[in-house]
DNA sequence: ACCTGAACACCGTTCAAGT
DNA sequence: ACCTGAACACCGTTCAAGT
């Protein structure tokens, strides 16, 4: 898990590294980068810089260890979040937008996510800022903790799928043909407004919204 | 797209042929069954059949088709749902809950539907009854629509979500390691609560109740 | 219409060996 | 400590050829 952490300059004296564990993981994340995570293979990050496939293997373990360590560090390169507003729901949505934004800013985190089934890790960035503000909202304990969970899961799962409706459009077909399929009978509006890709910033601050004032109301 | 899709009964005549389309998927679909989406390979499947790897290339395409093929088989198979209970709130909710259930007990679906991208489909099951549900709660139109996307975009983004939580041991304690780093100040129970695993059947009810009950308030 | 074998272009990973 | 080449055990896919 943890080998070779040093020489942080190039240093060419003859025993020196041909590599490093950071430069391993800065090529990996350039090729994730350019094409996403399915571009990221042992070999072709060998190649790129230079040294055997076997070697990539003394730097970081495989393939799995090396995808994780790329999604810690992703995630330990987020800020902090603030919350604005002035009510508590208002702050706390505000906080739920913000993360959203932090990791669509971030658009491969979803691929190496995704790969390692480490989806959950995207609640992360809004968890310490949601403590606080629901606390100030007057909620505590088991209640608070489940409110703050309610409202990680509302914001990680919609970005986990929103991305179907954006972007992505060879599957975007399929899922848009199956979606669409049925004709609402009786309301062209509601029909049409099913249809049409929703702006999903608008959802998102709707059910955002929705969600974190019946959980606030409640006080 | 429609190759072959003849012979329902094996019909042992000399020009018949090994397999069927059908008897393809159904193997896949086994295959799957027993060992997840990563068990299921070309190779492995025309072994199976006692057939040579390009013989199933003929039958559905390729790769990617064949997993598109059982979403679809699987999404198919789905009965309908019933809302249940009398407040247009509660029957809301029943959906929502009876379209996580019917999902849930399909695991190798979420498996089929992530490795396409296509974890919007997972929304689908539950739109016909939320249309009906809020349109007799007095909700039409464009606000229809929006309700309807917000609570098929709850349900579907935690189900994604939750087997990080449950399950898949392996995964499970990265994103556990990750998500108790954070001691909460001052309040033990909050902190309980967040660092325990979360009865995911509780927090889901009570997030889509909170979303559902705002969405239909405001009528 | 249905199936075959051969071949191409990839993968991740292990291991014994080098310096 | 760091790197190598060789080898293993896989992949998905295409193509020309067979019946």
């Amino acid at each position: 898990m943890e080998q070779s952490r040093a020489t942080s300059k190039p240093a060419a004296a003859p025993g020196a590294p041909r590599v490093t564990r950071d430069a391993v993981l800065d090529t990996a994340m350039r090729l994730v980068r350019e094409s996403g995570t399915e571009g990221l293979s042992m070999r072709k990050l060998a190649a790129e810089l230079g040294v055997a496939v076997t070697s990539i293997y003394w730097h970081v373990g495989n393939r799995d260890a090396l995808v994780d360590e790329l999604v810690d560090r992703v995630l330990r390169d987020m800020g902090t979040i603030r919350a604005a507003g002035s009510t508590p729901a208002d702050r706390i949505v505000s906080v739920a937008l913000a993360s959203r934004r932090m990791i669509l800013d971030r658009p491969h985190l979803i691929g190496l996510v995704r790969e390692r089934g480490l989806d959950a890790l995207l609640m992360l960035p809004a968890r310490r800022a949601l403590v606080r503000e629901f606390a100030a909202a007057g909620l505590h304990g088991a209640r608070a903790a489940l409110a703050v969970q309610a409202v990680q899961f509302q914001v990680a799962g919609f970005i986990m799928l929103e991305r179907a409706l954006t972007g992505h459009e060879q599957e975007q077909a399929a899922v848009q043909a199956w979606l669409s399929e049925v004709a609402e009978g009786g309301d062209p509006e509601l029909a049409a407004g099913l249809n049409v890709n929703a702006d999903p910033d608008e959802l998102f601050e709707v059910a955002v919204r929705g969600l974190v004032e019946s959980l606030v109301r409640e006080v």
